[in-house]
DNA sequence: TCTGGGGTCCTAGGACCC
DNA sequence: TCTGGGGTCCTAGGACCC
């Protein structure tokens, strides 16, 4: 029996989000003039997270510097992230999904899988795939794409066709006609150096993709990923919807400058933040980590990354800053103003047993307990975030 | 024009062991 | 004294995704 997939896919998610949160504030709706979402609309460094249709038109994308749009439109209209917003309408999407299917997997903060196999046919597939669209719409006041096709690959990039508020199918027997003729770099995991490889080499669509022998892709692009570019550019994927939010296997969190820093106490101090934020979020999760590696980006965003092992698995701030600062003083000449810094811990386990140590550092206890302040006072601001989300959903409903 | 923040997976080379 | 080959772990770097 062949497959049924849809992948959902918000439109413009953060900007569309946004755009119903003031609406519910009696605001005007943003998603009708050209405007952005962006990190800290007030610092030249950020970028555009996302941009409504009227921006798009004026040439303005994703990942754009802000700087940049505003002098292509200087009436743009700037709105800062909300992410605890965000996370709730896309908790409310996720869920009106699961409820056409359950084996559903969530692809990003604003993209799912949903296996419709046992729950329509290849006939009807668009009308409850439209159904769904609709009833999202009128729910939560934003609109979705829907991609229909008989696996993951080919709904994805079916989502990605015409938008906003559309559903579109694509079928194997449809890939020559509605697939091939595309741009490699439409095809996913096509990126900007796969793309420059492969169109250096005369391979323009992904129909020409498609036809071209393994043994040269292979040159062009290594082994592995040959096989797989080879398997979608034909339209074929078997992987399964995993229904099972696999572990994280890192955290990590990085910090741009409004200016690049030079000075060893300004720098020491962002580490200390990251530090303090990782930390927090792996002790939320109930993770160890037995790695932690540093990153330092210059001014010409070259970037170097140190790494090392823990003597044991620890979720103590203290203990990661302390090997976070041995890192940075390998990476780090001390002189070469720094643009950007980054903490990561890897290698995360649940190991909960403590194992005793002779040589352990007899402060773990005061910086264990330094840690349960920090957490509590976090918990205490994101409960007070909570509250003040809560009123405004009332005041909308 | 001047480039955020958070992830995943793959590759390649070196160290070390058997 | 000089040599092979496989396996595993670690680190660094690159490419991709949203």
């Amino acid at each position: 029996m062949p497959r049924i997939i849809f992948h959902i896919d918000v439109n413009s998610a953060f900007l569309s989000w946004s755009a119903v949160k003031l609406v519910i504030e009696g605001q005007p709706d943003i998603r009708l003039v050209p405007s952005v979402v962006s990190g800290d609309p007030s610092d030249r460094r950020s970028i555009i997270t996302a941009a409504s249709i009227p921006a798009k038109k004026l040439g303005i994308k994703t990942a754009m510097p802000v700087s940049m749009a505003l002098r292509t439109c200087p009436e743009l209209v700037i709105v800062g992230g909300d992410w605890e917003w965000y996370r709730r309408c896309s908790d409310g999407f996720i869920e009106i999904c699961r409820s056409y299917s359950p084996v559903l997997q969530q692809f990003s903060i604003d993209e799912c899988f949903i296996d419709m196999s046992f729950r329509c046919t290849q006939e009807n597939a668009v009308a409850v795939a439209t159904q769904l669209k609709e009833q999202i719409k009128e729910t939560l006041g934003f609109t979705v794409n829907v991609g229909i096709g008989s696996n993951k690959l080919l709904a994805k990039m079916a989502s990605d066709f015409e938008k906003p508020d559309k559903v579109h199918t694509l079928w194997e027997n449809e890939v020559p006609e509605k697939m091939w003729p595309l741009g490699v770099r439409d095809l996913l995991w096509v990126g900007k150096k796969t793309e420059e490889r492969l169109t250096a080499y005369g391979i323009n669509t992904i129909g020409q993709l498609a036809g071209l022998g393994m043994v040269t892709l292979a040159n062009l692009v290594g082994k592995k990923f040959a096989e797989q570019l080879h398997e979608n550019a034909n339209g074929r994927d078997n992987s399964p919807v995993e229904t099972e939010r696999g572990e994280a296997k890192s955290v990590s969190a990085e910090r741009t400058f409004s200016k690049d820093l030079v000075n060893p106490k300004d720098i020491d101090r962002a580490l200390f933040n990251v530090a303090c934020i990782v930390s927090h979020r792996i002790r939320k999760h109930g993770f160890r980590a037995s790695t932690v590696s540093v990153f330092v980006k210059y001014k010409d965003f070259s970037v170097v990354q140190k790494q090392c092992r823990t003597e044991r698995p620890t979720d103590v701030t203290a203990v990661i800053l302390n090997e976070a600062r041995k890192l940075l003083a390998e990476a780090w000449d001390g002189v070469t103003p720094i643009r950007q810094i980054g903490l990561g811990v890897c290698k995360l386990t649940h190991e909960t047993a403590v194992q005793m140590s002779l040589f352990e550092d007899p402060k773990l206890d005061y910086y264990r307990e330094w840690d349960r302040h920090y957490d509590d006072q976090k918990s205490k601001k994101e409960d007070a975030r909570i509250l003040a989300y809560e009123s405004i959903k009332e005041a909308g409903s």
